[in-house]
DNA sequence: GTCTATAAATAGATAGAC
DNA sequence: GTCTATCTATTTATAGAC
């Protein structure tokens, strides 16, 4: 970086680029964003984008990648012990405070969930799977340390399922209607899963753990 | 209908096309599915769809109209006593059955969260705002009704939340994955859901209860 | 590296024939 | 009611000047 040379003004073009693409991408989805609007954004013209990425696919991939690399150092990889699951909150904090991210994430997994042609197609679904993989481990991890009850590994996936599915939908509830507080949402959510994964004894009243006063 | 005059064709064409435009609008989204596609599918021209729904717009608004009518036959009102949650069940097979619903679904949420200038912005929010009022209204009968424990406002609006939040996400997935068995996953969530919710001392072993054998 | 100019394709919508 | 033909506007991508 800092790069000296003739290429200096193209690497932090496009990178504004990229920056300008994740948004016009994340309202308008692939289809429906231009060229256009990404230069207009950046103050080049639509010509100068596709000769510095090749075509408007390549500059997707480049957002997605963009994309993919920030996100999973919010997540971080340490994520172990007591705070195994703190990474997606701190996800859920990171897309309140940077809309345009979850705006794409969430318009291109709804394209591609519809379209099996769409450019981001297998991206997304590699991205689902692994994140499906990554949380099924950390669940299995936390039986085996002890944080858990015993599960079945059906037990397992299926709350791993609905954990992710919960991220999604809460994330387009706050999409909607800008005033929901998402991470508090999802905090709540979490609560309620390790109260019902609590290990047998650990903890009293089941019934009312996790839940504080909110109304 | 079985209607006479000069309109029964018309009609049956109307009928057709908005059909078809269920399945392109779904797959491509609004701005991403074209006139033509769907004149296409119906074996008509792009002209005279124009002709017969006044505009691109005017045709999704009638799209949703056919789509809110058919989920609300499918939902119903009745849901009281112990099938409460019934109708999101039957919902979701709902979608497995007929997947071209549920990609305009997903396609539409994503879209008018993503840009407030969507032409089905307003409604989809009317939409999820009165679902999570319904499903609000749901689990405060059932405290009423004694099926579920006293909880504070503030317990159900986050339990509706998470709820419709499940629904879309695993929605997501099934689409991504048609492998995935959407029905099953759901009702296990409504499954932990009420066994969270059992009135105290309603159910002993509250760690197990409510999630069967499924490894 | 970025521009202007332009090619080639496609969009939504309208007009008029039948 | 539906078609053909056409208008106007946009799109991605390319070519060549600077």
């Amino acid at each position: 970086m800092n790069r000296r040379g003739p290429y200096r003004t193209g690497i932090e073009s496009r990178a504004k680029i990229v920056g300008a693409a994740v948004d016009v991408f994340g309202r308008n989805g692939y289809k429906g964003g231009t060229l256009q609007q990404v230069a207009e954004t950046v103050g080049l013209t639509a010509g100068a984008i596709t000769k510095l990425f090749g075509s408007k696919e390549q500059l997707l991939i480049a957002v997605l990648q963009h994309w993919s690399f920030l996100t999973e150092g919010v997540i971080g990889a340490e994520a172990r012990g007591r705070d195994r699951l703190e990474g997606f909150g701190r996800l859920m904090e990171f897309h309140m405070e940077h809309r345009g991210f979850l705006e794409l994430y969430i318009t291109m997994a709804a394209e591609t969930a519809a379209s099996p042609e769409h450019p981001a197609h297998d991206f997304m679904v590699e991205r689902y799977t692994s994140t499906l993989s990554h949380l099924r481990d950390l669940l299995a991890e936390g039986v085996l340390e002890g944080s858990f009850r015993t599960m079945s590994q059906g037990e397992i996936d299926n709350e791993a399922e609905c954990l992710l599915a919960a991220m999604d939908g809460l994330e387009i509830q706050f999409l909607l209607n800008p005033a929901f507080d998402l991470e508090r949402s999802f905090r709540l959510y979490i609560q309620k899963l390790e109260a019902r994964l609590a290990p047998v004894g650990a903890d009293a009243a089941p019934a009312t753990v996790g839940v504080p006063a909110v109304g």
